[in-house]
DNA sequence: CGGCGAATTGACGGACGTCAACTGCTGTGG
DNA sequence: CCACAGCAGTTGACGTCCGTCAATTCGCCG
């Protein structure tokens, strides 16, 4: 799949590149090339040595983990998002497979390149200690998230992140399937099926991937957001980016 | 508190410095301090600005999580452990509270410093970017373990890190009060005392703070370990340390 | 039209949190 | 030196949350 310029331009944009000279940018993206894959293509399993840094163009992609026979869902990436940026730095085993949800455009970067450009350029060394630390406080919320709330919270909030990034209005579309909305809040599909129907004494109405809320405010408060836990950063449109120094809310995702 | 040498000959030997030049770490390190904390002191609440990279040179510190009146322990660091570098690097508010569980001597770095070397010396900012990797990968780790693992699979993998840790030996000293262990584990503590009674069917023993274990093996095949969720990086004696191009196993601490 | 998988619903059991009472240890002060 | 207060830890009872199994419906795609 041909490497159209439009798509360069989206990267760069990227935080991970912001400050970065255009000739380092050139060297990291040198070897690199963008592939399409169809919806439910594993791009890695967990354990895997990871050579490339990829960076999601278009499309969604789960970022999954596994024990014995049980699987669950990490995050959910939308674009533009870079992942395993951790595993490339330390070129290391990846924890997580990846794997995709709808089609989606997916550039790799050369994980060597980006190491031995780290070297030479600190802006480069910076901006992926920065994106890295977004991608950690991301995970630490996730993980507040999952241990200090229950179940029914877990989706109140979920709703309300997902309706201030659709922008705030009473309809929220799920953007994929129930079962990795569940999975990604750490229950069955059986078990958020009846978390629906809990939600609909706080107004919440389901049909299909549309929901629908009579009232907001109540489910807000059953939420009880935290901005310690919530993530408000991508708000509305998603798109704030104050360039640099920006709090990366990416990967964790939706 | 005196700012001794050999404090600083510790810290410079962190994973956090290796490779970086003298000069940096004189600058890094030039307005830092050493402070001496009793036991239960609170160092940093969730929500703050965060001015400092502390360093834990001894006794133990507690990372903590909390949402309306609950708490959770995130992690327990041992030293010698950096904490609250990815806040610091991206100069924004903790998400975690830290807390000493003993007397704990710490080591506070100006972060403005370590961002300003950062700039200047791409080896620190690679160091930083490899010390945030492994934190990241540890938080993945917990974040696994809490979602895919049940309670007794939980403390099975507790009890053989330890053991690990402590020498591979038929008998574990837990390292702090059980209450913390519950919380770290994910559980209350009422429920962790009917954990332990679970363990006894597997030959393990709990006496106050030693658990004995009859039949490691047993333990073991309980808790299955996977190197992609259970660190094994830090084996036996604790310090490995390849210097460069290490897992950081720190940060997710015991 | 037929078939497959997602989603829902019900029934059941197990895991876990909560409340309460009790034990044992430790440090404090009379 | 002892009495007592306070807290960690344990144990029991109970209820709730949640996972599992099974059956059924729905929607989508061949």
């Amino acid at each position: 799949m041909p490497l159209r310029t439009a798509d360069l331009e989206r990267v760069q944009a990227l935080p991970l590149f912001a400050g970065v000279s255009d000739e380092t940018f050139r060297a990291v993206t040198a070897g690199a090339f963008l592939q399409r894959f169809p919806a439910g293509t594993t791009l890695l399993m967990e354990g895997d040595m990871v050579d490339f840094l990829y960076v999601l163009l278009d499309g969604t992609v789960q970022l999954e983990g596994s024990w014995r026979d049980r699987e669950t869902v990490l995050a959910v990436l939308r674009p533009v998002s870079t992942f395993i940026l951790a595993a490339v730095v330390l070129d290391a085993e990846a924890l997580m497979s990846a794997q995709t949800l709808e089609r989606s455009d997916i550039l790799m970067l050369s994980g060597e390149a980006l190491r031995r450009e780290m070297n030479t350029d600190a802006r480069l060394a910076i901006a992926v200690a920065e994106e890295l630390s977004g991608c950690y406080l991301g995970v630490v919320r996730s993980l507040k998230n999952q241990k200090l709330r229950g179940g029914v919270e877990r989706l109140a909030s979920y709703l309300m992140a997902q309706r201030a990034r659709q922008g705030g209005g009473d309809t929220v579309i799920l953007p994929y399937e129930k079962r990795v909305v569940a999975s990604l809040l750490g229950m069955t599909p059986e078990n958020l099926s009846r978390t629906w129907t809990m939600l609909a004494d706080y107004g919440a109405h389901v049909n299909g991937r549309e929901v629908t809320l009579a009232r907001p405010a109540v489910i807000e408060r059953l939420a009880k957001p935290d901005p310690l836990m919530d993530n408000l950063a991508d708000d509305a449109r998603g798109q704030t980016v104050t360039a640099l120094r920006r709090t990366g809310s990416r990967t964790r995702g939706d």
